[in-house]
RNA sequence: GGCCCGUUGGUCAAGAGGUUAAGACACGGCCCUUUCACGGCUGAGACACGAGUUCGAUUCUCGUACGGGUCACCA
């Protein structure tokens, strides 16, 4: 059976690409029925934030990617937690020592240093592997003197070529690979050292990760085939760009999945849009919900190439998923926006809900939207021209002087669109002009803006008959000067 | 710099030796219409370059250019 994991560090933030990582994980795991586990990898203590994790858990639980097994929930083929294991990670380096496949390395910060800088400052330099020729009573007497030490993995000659779902067969000389740190000074194994032993502890069959591993996949086969173990499926995956240059990264502020939650963005437009970043089916679709997606993923339509992230798309996306939402819940989902942005209580805010419904890209657009409620903006008469209408400021000013006694004369208890709309028409006909002749004005009067969320009608049936009379007189007002 | 990877319209991308080189976002136009939006129709816009293989290359090979990754006691 299929088991993937996502091993995210702890950092407090998750991005988009992780986020994609996660679920490509997650979907290649679903997709053939296999189980989908939560590792934690803490092993720099420096880096570590409190908190993180719950982040972490936040955010699968929102994009709706539940782990079979994980730090919170459990299971058979721990650990979940790295660093609640340092010491397993050193027995198992200890073992490749034994083989002859690692060695101790006592070699200080400044002697490594040395290295770089004396080969000239462009060349890049591996271990010198001064360590490897340690008689063993030299390396038992720097240890009884406990001389700190790492351990280091012994990179034998040759070629190692390793197979990758995504990019085929790739191939390196072992002369590239560095005599790597699999267990740091401070005793904690390094990230790639932790990964393999635990992969294969959890019985983890793909390893789906950012193509920044790519190159040291051949470190991990040598790992792999030194203790004798399987090695998994690869998959890695491409990069999401910012731009043409820049990957996606917290450093440079760069959106995650949480700021664009606050954004206005529904998760599951998020994981829709991230699902097609770097992945294609094999269908020409692309809205599809997590159970579409299981059902139709497959590792063939992975892409090679880095992907930009592109927000006016996933913008449009977000418009399509809040257009299909189910009204109630997209009125509790808005009601704050609208509630900060319209003061007034006399307003019908499921009525507005309802026109800015198919309006929208993302919440946050709402509060432009329907400002004009609360205050008329000052505006220019020039709003009054409109070519298709063919309205001009001098008709429009004797429409609202024409409309404003029918809209008097509507009873307050008979104040609403239909009967609004019928009237306007009626008074329309009998001056045997267009619609959008006396429907323009009143719409600009009534809004003050070139837009708005709905008609002239509507207009004035959700600002009520005082405030619709009022703001006709200031059309009248303003179109007289 | 060494090594690894990549390159189809502005963006996401399908395709794969012979196609009028899909589709989506964004953009232009038209229709609908009570503005905008929605919806419908439509337009413009791409195979990085050079050799080779082939009857025929966007597709295969090799170079070149450009871009990215990596070369940590970070993950």
């Amino acid at each position: 059976m299929i088991r993937t994991r996502f091993a995210p560090s702890p950092t407090g933030y998750m991005h988009i690409g992780n986020l994609r990582t996660a679920l490509y994980e997650f979907l290649i795991a679903k997709s053939q029925g296999g189980s989908f586990i939560l590792r934690i990898e803490d092993t720099d203590q420096e880096r570590f934030v409190e908190g993180a994790t719950d982040v972490i858990y936040k955010t699968l639980e929102m994009a709706k990617m539940p782990h079979d097994e994980g730090p919170d929930v459990g299971g058979d083929y721990g650990p979940y937690i790295q660093s609640e294991r340092k010491n397993d990670y050193l027995k198992y380096a200890l073992e490749l020592v034994d083989k002859g496949e690692a060695y101790y390395c006592f070699c200080t910060k400044e002697r490594l240093d040395s290295l770089k800088n004396e080969n000239g400052n462009e060349t890049i330099v591996k271990y010198d592997r001064h360590c490897l020729s340690l008689s063993k009573e030299e390396i038992e007497e720097n240890l009884k003197n406990n001389v700190p030490y790492v351990i280091r993995q012994k990179i034998k000659d040759g070629k190692t070529t390793f197979h990758d779902e995504v990019y085929g067969d790739i191939t390196v000389d072992n002369s590239e690979l560095e005599d790597q740190i699999l267990i740091k000074s401070d005793g904690y194994p390094t990230y790639n050292f932790a990964n393999v032993i635990d992969d294969h502890l959890m019985n983890i069959t793909h390893v789906v990760r950012g193509a920044e591993y790519l190159s040291s996949t051949p470190k991990y086969n040598l790992l792999y085939e030194a203790f004798g173990w399987d090695i998994p499926v690869y998959v890695h995956l491409p990069a999401v760009m910012k731009d043409k240059h820049n990957k996606l990264s917290k450093r440079n502020g760069d959106a995650s999945f949480q700021d664009l939650i606050e954004k206005g963005y529904l998760p599951d437009a998020i994981v829709n849009y991230i699902a097609l970043l770097g992945w294609s089916p094999s269908v020409n679709q692309e809205i599809f919900t997590m159970d579409e997606l299981i059902k139709i993923f497959d590792i063939k339509g992975l892409s090679k190439s880095p992907a930009i992230f592109d927000i006016e798309k996933l913008t449009w996306m977000n418009g399509e998923y809040i257009k299909k939402m189910d009204f109630d819940e997209f009125f509790s989902w808005v009601e704050p926006e609208l509630k900060s942005a319209i003061t007034r209580t006399d307003i019908d805010l499921k009525k507005v809900a309802t026109y800015v419904k198919t309006r929208i890209g993302t919440s946050k657009d709402i509060a432009n939207m329907v400002s004009f409620i609360d205050n008329l903006p000052e505006y220019s008469t020039e709003l009054y021209i409109h070519k298709k209408m063919k309205t001009t400021e001098e008709m429009s000013l004797n429409n609202l002087k024409e409309i404003l006694p029918v809209l008097e004369s509507i009873e307050e208890n008979n104040w609403n669109n239909e009967t609004l709309y019928s009237k306007m028409v009626e008074k329309i006909q009998s001056m045997e002009i267009k619609n959008g002749q006396m429907l323009w004005p009143v719409r600009t009067a009534l809004s003050g803006e070139p837009t708005s969320p709905c008609g002239a009608s509507e207009l004035a049936e959700l600002l009520g008959k005082a405030d619709t009379l009022n703001r006709i007189n200031k059309g009248i007002e303003l179109l007289s000067k």
